[in-house]
DNA sequence: TCACACTCCTTAACGGTGTTAAATCCTTAA
DNA sequence: TTAAGGATTTAACACCGTTAAGGAGTGTGA
């Protein structure tokens, strides 16, 4: 029996809530599998072809597939549901947000931007904005996993021990920014309340947004 | 003449710039430095010690030392020139948003975060707010320049040859995503109007926050 | 049935990495 | 002059990604 490649992709993302992403040596992942290492270069042209792979089986197994908004219902909400599916995405395993950052997007993914900008066009976004108001969210939502994580691989419950009375604001508010989840939605909100006021700004009076017809074409 | 700490760090530092963060091995560092690897670890405990000064190290040096903001000057404006400053710092140096994303902030900060939350509170945030914009705003930035740089890494001007047909919507707004300067401040400005509000709508009508002399203590 | 071809994997090796242990210079102080 | 200790060297360990060469195993066409 062969060796599937899938079968690779799924042992190391296993392997990878193991040991993370910096003890994923293809030693390691080739021993998990009951192989040499050189063996994962007939499946992989290199190692980071392998974690760019990764990446994407990570994503469609975590059921990333960020469904189309049901019509009617309103852009800023179903694009923060968005950024909530990718964190939880990230989060889903260990050093999943490094992961993701540091490998290439498949260019699969032009026909579901397509009609994400399709969808805030109709919504009253320009082109332009629409598209720069995803790229600035993920940004956004990366950062934010990105640090969350660190803390996690090294276990930063040290250095909260300061003097209270020279760092009156830091006590007072620092147990507020340990709940992540709060966190997380004050920035999302924040962001998203900046474009609603944006659209309503530019999209509301211009009858050229209101009066296009839908143009959220379907694209595979 | 004795290696000196300062010494090392400047030229781990320009070797940086030369060979990027993975081609930063204390073996090539030794070199440039004239002597032999091992020694590098009687100046620092081990390679993450090391990247952890040389993060503080780039920090100081590019006089990211955010000034407190001249009185009456609005909040917003003082916070968004920070966030200018902290990207213009991280893209002083080849691979600096993995640098600075990678190693933890020194805990000297500490006054320093006091001084911002003192200020935001006097603008009108609560002490939670003002952490929590603090935090959230520095993600954006991190997440945004990480991904920056990581463009520039691999020159990935490939990619960009699609149907237009068949995405016209981004073939509309591709070219406007693609002036960094312009998207980085669309994301700042969005998440800074969402503040703006959020400001306005709890720290305005509320004279709890207006009433309150200033909390702005004089910190080291 | 033989031989070729192709898939998949192994063995061996190269040059590189961070890190440790031990020995050794070199400077300073007594 | 000797002792102490700061600063560095040499040698080595256990890894790492990657390449080259070759060998099993299977299928196919002559």
């Amino acid at each position: 029996m062969a060796l599937e490649r899938e079968t690779v992709l799924r042992t190391a993302l296993r392997l990878l809530d193991e040991v993370g992403l910096d003890g994923l040596s293809l030693r390691r992942l080739a021993k998990e599998l009951g192989v040499q290492a050189p063996a994962l270069y007939w499946h992989f042209t290199n190692k980071q072809d392998l974690l760019d792979h990764l990446t994407v089986f990570a994503r469609e197994e975590a059921g990333i597939t960020v469904e189309p908004p049901s019509a009617g219902a309103p852009w800023d909400e179903w694009l923060a549901e968005g950024m909530r599916t990718l964190r939880r995405g990230m989060l889903a395993h260990r050093d999943g947000a490094r992961l993701a950052s540091g490998n290439r997007p498949p260019p699969g993914s032009w026909p579901h931007i397509e009609r994400v900008l399709g969808f805030l066009v109709d919504a009253g976004f320009t082109a332009e904005d629409a598209l720069r108001a995803t790229i600035v969210l993920g940004h956004y939502v990366v950062g934010f996993v990105l640090d969350e994580q660190h803390d996690q691989e090294r276990q930063d419950d040290a250095g909260l021990d300061f003097d209270p009375q020279r760092f009156p604001l830091i006590t007072a508010a620092g147990p507020a920014a340990l709940d992540r989840d709060a966190l997380f939605e004050y920035g999302l909100q924040r962001m998203l309340d900046g474009m609603r006021a944006q659209v309503a700004a530019v999209g509301g009076p211009d009858p050229a947004h209101e009066d296009r017809p839908p143009t959220t074409a379907r694209q595979d």
